[in-house]
DNA sequence: CATGAATGAGGGTTCATTCAT
DNA sequence: GATGAATGAACCCTCATTCAT
């Protein structure tokens, strides 16, 4: 049996995503959760407490993956970069409820301790892409030095846009939104592009 | 003397930004107006309207600059793909305040108003889009046929993504939030960065 | 027609004196008052608010009534202070229900305002009390010079103890809580008392 | 080792005297004894019953005194009461954190229990003092018959009083909280005054 | 046409107490 | 006997909106 404190953090991230953190009352959360409204003080002090601690959860989660695949010896830089990329797409894809929120709040919240999550997540990948893209242009790999601030924002922008546009995208196709197929080769295109797009800034050529 | 009607949105617009819809009160929005909190009611009908008023008027103004650029005949496809570009940053860096707002309702609101507009005005991005890179493929400027959808999400979200990280890069880098300075040369930066990605993908090359 | 300001405040005063102030609920006193809950922040911000608005309408009073008597040139030290005796016995009786509060402030409240009041009531008490004793003995009116801090700590607390008292005293003596002339004559009595205590420590005597 | 339910009793009292009783929270009270907060209806049964046991303790203690002193054979009338005038002060100067609450009670409670130790106390001393007073003055050293009523009114108001009122006076005077010097002549000097009161008001004279 | 007093619903949170373990 | 997770009622307050003037 799933605890009571993990109801509630689903039912919040569902909700949260769905209408947003403000929209989103206790009394929602505590009925969609199976629970007495008074567990959420109980368990997370306060709804924006809640808020945290959901970023708390989905954040560790995603602490470790970048490390594992840095540390690898058997792959060159591209396709360390292309790894990344795979595994960031499938986990915004599996995690759309969550990415939804964290753009949302990255748009207006003023928590700090989300601010910080959000800061610490960007410098990490600034970081990592910057080490890649130095390496690799010294291995003759890259034959470009992009601005890694906009190699960023272009992969993150364009990853979290199309994922945003692709109910439009189904409904104007008149596809139903169960048809898992359809997002199936949505992604994959997806990933593609975002591949390609890489491949031009750091000047990567295939052999 | 402007108008109170005007007063009403353009505090709305503001605070809407700075604390996202559902955390702004009327009669925040009132006090900052100048006005009676009754006034929002009565111009506006409800809250929710006077966000949709917003979008009215945001909205009309952008209407009419892509058919604009279209109708040239002085102008390469890739020029005015160019010039797109160009307007679109400098809008959206002008409206930053109102392209924020646009951005969280795209993440949260079920305003079907809005949703129509934003619709819209995403088809009618894709249909240039369409247009421009047949049109050029045609007359031999552009070597490649990409995905328009994922073109698009690539240029706005690369653009809007780069929007939203410019007060963090700017912490980062020690600036003062009003060092405009700084801001021009991001900007700028951002705007050849996206047409760079665009060239690739539309496999352009400049002679 | 009485205004629903005035509704709220008597109705508070009223339950707060019977219940206390944290055992009152503001549904309550909206309930008492006749008017819709939402009154009592549209009107005083707050609960704590309102306490104090009750003691600004209280104190206010009560300010001038001491002056009044203090610049009497007709009657002499032991006169004043018989007078200042009769006023406030008769105002302690009349507003019963305040000091009520007032008493139950002075041991638990930490609220700064109603702290201020208390400690500027006393201070100006101790003052007048002061200048009279010091003056009724030079004109060899009084013969004795007490501890002013005491005196008055007897007069206000010999009276406030005495008014608590009242109604177990009624129900030792099997009187009706109603029956107006027992108080009288306690109040009488009560009068007296203090007056003859006051004497005794001024060594004031009747010639 | 302090057993828990003694724990509970003793942070009651202080938070009670503190903060009031509806002010305090079982929670704080539990955090305050270091028990679990169940403890609190487990042992007491409910918070309005935790300050019914507060006063059964409180209470019992101060049962025998007063007997004790009556019995005496060695001490005449006035003797007696400057002895109970002694022990009282003594009493109410220690158990500042208790009489605090006692008179809270005595202003808003409701509880039945708690009336009636009050009133027991109240008649108790009422009729001590009327035996003591009745045979001073059979005995020749009183030379009056005050309302004994308003006597007790008189010496428990004043005490009371001049006890609340000690902190602001040290404030005034710009003492520390922890000059206890301070303390010792105020309360001296208060055991004094009230005996001279009483003394006046049942016409002793010392010989 | 414009106002501001007034509304009722619903917000998040805290409360004393209970009950299965 | 002792625990702490869990409860439901009630708390004060803020909300967007209305309506008599």
């Amino acid at each position: 049996m799933i605890s009571k404190e993990h109801n509630i953090l689903f039912a919040a991230e569902k909700l949260f995503s769905e209408k947003g953190f403000e929209k989103t009352s206790t009394r929602e959360i505590s009925r969609e959760a199976n629970v007495n409204i008074s567990m959420i003080s109980y368990y997370f002090g306060s709804k924006e407490n809640l808020l945290v601690s959901l970023f708390d959860m989905r954040m560790a989660e995603s602490q470790s993956f970048l490390d594992e695949i840095l540390i690898r010896q058997d792959i060159n830089e591209w396709q360390k970069i292309s790894l990344i990329i795979d595994r960031y797409t499938s986990r915004v894809r599996e995690l759309k409820v969550f990415y939804n929120i964290l753009q949302t709040e990255q748009l207006t919240n003023k928590n700090e301790q989300i601010i910080k999550y959000l800061k610490n997540s960007k410098l990490g990948y600034l970081k990592v892409y910057e080490d890649l893209a130095k390496q690799g242009f010294e291995n003759k790999i890259f034959k470009l030095r992009p601005n890694i601030a906009l190699l960023h924002a272009t992969l993150i922008g364009t990853m979290f846009y199309a994922m945003n546009g692709l109910p439009m995208y189904k409904e104007y196709y008149k596809k139903t939104a169960s048809d898992t197929t359809f997002d199936d080769n949505y992604y994959a295109e997806l990933n593609i592009h975002i591949k390609q797009v890489l491949k031009n800034l750091l000047g990567y050529e295939e052999n």
